[in-house]
Parts: structure tokens; C-alpha cells; sequence
DNA sequence: TTCATGGTTCGATCCTCGTCGAAGCATTCC
DNA sequence: GGAATGCTTCGACGAGGATCGAACCATGAA
């Protein structure tokens, strides 16, 4: 009944919330597999299978099988320029679709990203990070690493390295935020910094909700900790 | 449960096949009046009318009422870009889709879109009749217009004009083929040359199916009506 | 005013599709 | 060879949403 090639059929693909996670995560460019996406989508494994075979149907994706892992990616970068066509409207238009009032300005500030912190604080302190030489930029699969002087600092806050290490999570992943279009902290370490700034009340979820409330002493820890430049 | 701004919000409303072919009818820059977008998504006017009123919710369309129309329009260049990066993923992907085999190319040769044609041969109509002359070029609101040596034409083909000026629907409109990326003929004529055609036994519409089929007769004499260059 | 036309809202129906549990392959490690 | 892990397939359930009939507003024409 429809015409033509199916612009439908893209936009439904894009249209799912679990798919749009897949493909926000992807827009890094990084491969990533069908488990971490599922964690990333917020789904079951199954789910996402079901999902990324849908995906690779469309052609949106395609499939790099390494031993007992599948690794996931963008098709090619006229399936990146979409995505972010289709961001970028959503962003322009987002603001005229705050809803919820005044939750939306929280929101912006500091909420969850399904185990991390994202937001503008989230950053700020990812900027930080790298602004001081503690990330290392290695673009291979599994993300960023820390350097010497990263691990000291991390260490310092009261965060136990090795037995992050000892996670099959990657320790440091560069998540884009989308309110702020820049990068905050993923991976294991990003989920061990909110654990550890819950830990010490500088933070505070609120429940519920993906809003998370910075208490007046966290807000000055943090950005005595993260300075900004 | 998702993040940022809502990329999956934007997809869903290009998702739905009525939706997608509203937006397409829209792609020109026209305004089309709600009436006219349900008859080119070929939906009922109630349908029609709760989709327009979820695309405004999306930002996606701007309504302007005049007299007791309503004319639409995208909202800005931004959804044109949107729309058109879709478009263009979906024609390079397109072939990856022919899950129907032979039917395809026939498809692409010739088929119905909702009362004209389209496919390869429509876009040769079209074409033919630009080249010679036939055709003015009006970009104000409407459409296309027949020129003096193409009303002769067409009246010669055997289709009453007069006839077809009482519609209140435009005469000629352009029509984006997405199998071919090229206009094709629309509007009360694009109607009226299918039927004539199709009188003619040079067309004859498979039941239960968009596609056209050519006849030998047909394909010797549309093409010495119609030629190319 | 009355009638006709363009649009919208409401309600009911129906169906697609996302979701997850359970089971099944494949691969790699012990 | 097990055993464990990564991933997919199958089946069933449930919700969201697309659709249209009918009734309802708004505008313009007679």
C-alpha cells in the first residue's frame, strides 16, 4: 500500500525507543555487542536481538561476528548523518515540549543514564578527566583507559580500581549527552563514581524519577574536584 | 525511560505509513489542505486528522486555517532536511528490500500511486512533456499549469479539459517518484491520463496490486508520445 | 435561517509489535 | 568431554496505536 522506497519503514525503526538507544549508543562509532547494547537500550537480551536483527534488516546495521562475541556498528555514515538529522530536529524542537515544567531544568543538570551519571555536571566532570590527562584516548575497542596519574586520582576518591578491573565491563566509555551534545562518563567506572557520590550524600536520586539532586556540599566537592577548564 | 531528546519521538511520527506519505506529499514546500493530505495517504479525513494533529504535537507541521481550510506545511527547512536524509537512506537501501522478487521491477517500470502513474514511465511522461514546452512552471500555490501547445497536446490525446477545470482539485501537480528520485504527473490530469490509458487497453492495473502492466501496444505508442529527450 | 462542506473529537474494534521466559545453537574455557 | 557464556529463536502475553463510523463544531453559501 505505500510508496516508494520505505521512508516508513526507517522511521520505525528509529521510532522505537530501545532501537533509538541502540543507535544513540552506536553514534560514537565505536562496535559495540548485542549484550552491552541491550544494557544500554535498558532491555533483555532476547529484546535485543530481536531488535538488532530488525536493525540489519533495515540495513541501519551491520554485524561483525569475533569468536563467541557479535559486534555491532553503524551500516555507514549516511545511517550516522540521519540519526543525527533526526536529533538535531528533536533537540530544536525540544524545548517546546517541556511538559514537565520544571523537572525539565533538573533534569538538564544531573539525572541517571541508566547506571551513570549524565547531565551537566556529568560533563563537567568528564571534560575535567580529560582536560587533566587522566583519560587515555584509545579509540580501539572497549573505550577509554585511565592514565598513571587517572588512576591515582580516582583511587584518591575512595574507588576501588581493582575490583572494577576484575569486571568484564569496560572501565571508561565515552556516553554522548544529549542535552548537552558532549560527553559524559559510561562504563564501569562512570557507574562507580555515582555509587560512590550517592555513598558520600553529594547525590541524591530522586525515585522514581531519572533526576538526581546535587546537595549544597556536592556541588561545591564537585566542582573543587572537577574544576572546569 | 529514555534519554535526551526524544530521537525515538521524531521516528515514530515518520514511521506510520500515513504519516510518512503526508510528509512526502509535503516534501515540495506546498501547502496542502487536510482533505488533500488524507487522499494522498489515502486514509479517511478522521484519520487523517488525528495524524495531523500528532505532527503538530511533534513539531513537524504548522497549520495555517484560512476560509474553512486548513492549509499544512512543514514547519521549517529543518524537517525538510529530516525528511530528505530518510529519503536518501531509504532509496541506498532500498534494494536490499526486494523481498518480492520479479514483482519489484515491475513495480519500478509502472504502478499505480493512489490515481496516477509512477514508475519509469510516468517519469518519462513527465519529462517529455517539460522538454517540449508543454508544461509552465508556476511555483506559486497549485501546482503546474498546461501552456497553450500543451493543452493542444493533451486535448489531442483525447482528455477533455474543460472537463477536468470544473475539479477543485489542481489540474497538474509534480509528484516525487522515489523509485526513479524524479517528478512524475499528478493532479486531476495525472488521474485523467491513467484512465484514457487504461481505456485504451495500453495500461491494464493488476487486482489486488499497485503495478501497471504495459502492453506492447501501449509501450510502442506512449513512447512515440512521449519521447525521451 | 438553513444547508452544505471542511475538520475535529469520541468511541469501539482490531492488529501489530515490543517484551520477556524458556529452550536451543555456537563458541570458548576448564 | 562437560560447563559456562554470548546470542538467537520460539511462543505467549499485553499494550499501544491505527483505523473508521458517527456525532459534533466552524465556516461559508443560498
Amino acid at each position: 500500500m505505500k510508496d516508494g522506497p520505505d521512508i516508513a519503514r526507517i522511521g520505525s525503526l528509529i521510532g522505537d525507543p530501545a532501537r533509538a538507544n541502540i543507535l544513540s549508543a552506536l553514534m560514537s562509532g565505536k562496535a559495540l555487542t548485542a549484550t552491552e547494547l541491550a544494557a544500554e537500550a535498558g532491555i533483555t537480551s532476547q529484546t535485543a536481538s530481536s531488535h538488532l536483527k530488525k536493525l540489519m534488516d533495515g540495513g541501519l546495521l551491520t554485524q561483525a561476528k569475533q569468536g563467541r562475541h557479535r559486534y555491532f556498528t553503524l551500516s555507514g555514515p549516511e545511517v550516522g548523518t540521519v540519526v543525527e538529522a533526526v536529533m538535531g530536529l528533536a533537540a530544536g524542537k525540544g524545548h517546546l515540549r517541556t511538559r514537565t515544567g520544571p523537572k525539565d531544568p533538573a533534569m538538564r543538570t544531573a539525572r541517571v543514564c541508566y547506571d551513570h551519571l549524565a547531565g551537566d555536571m556529568a560533563v563537567r566532570i568528564f571534560d575535567s578527566l580529560q582536560n587533566r590527562g587522566f583519560l587515555t584516548d584509545s579509540a580501539d575497542k572497549g573505550g577509554l583507559g585511565l592514565t598513571e596519574h587517572g588512576r591515582r586520582f580516582v583511587s584518591g576518591l575512595g574507588i576501588d580500581l581493582d575490583a572494577l578491573g576484575l569486571s568484564r565491563r569496560p572501565l571508561c566509555r565515552a556516553c554522548l549527552d544529549w542535552s548537552e551534545r558532549r560527553n559524559h562518563l559510561a562504563g564501569s567506572l562512570g557507574a562507580a563514581l555515582l555509587d560512590r557520590f550517592q555513598q558520600q550524600a553529594w547525590l541524591r536520586r530522586q525515585t522514581g524519577s531519572r533526576v538526581v539532586t546535587v546537595s549544597p556540599l556536592g556541588d561545591a566537592e564537585l566542582r573543587k574536584l572537577f574544576p572546569a577548564e
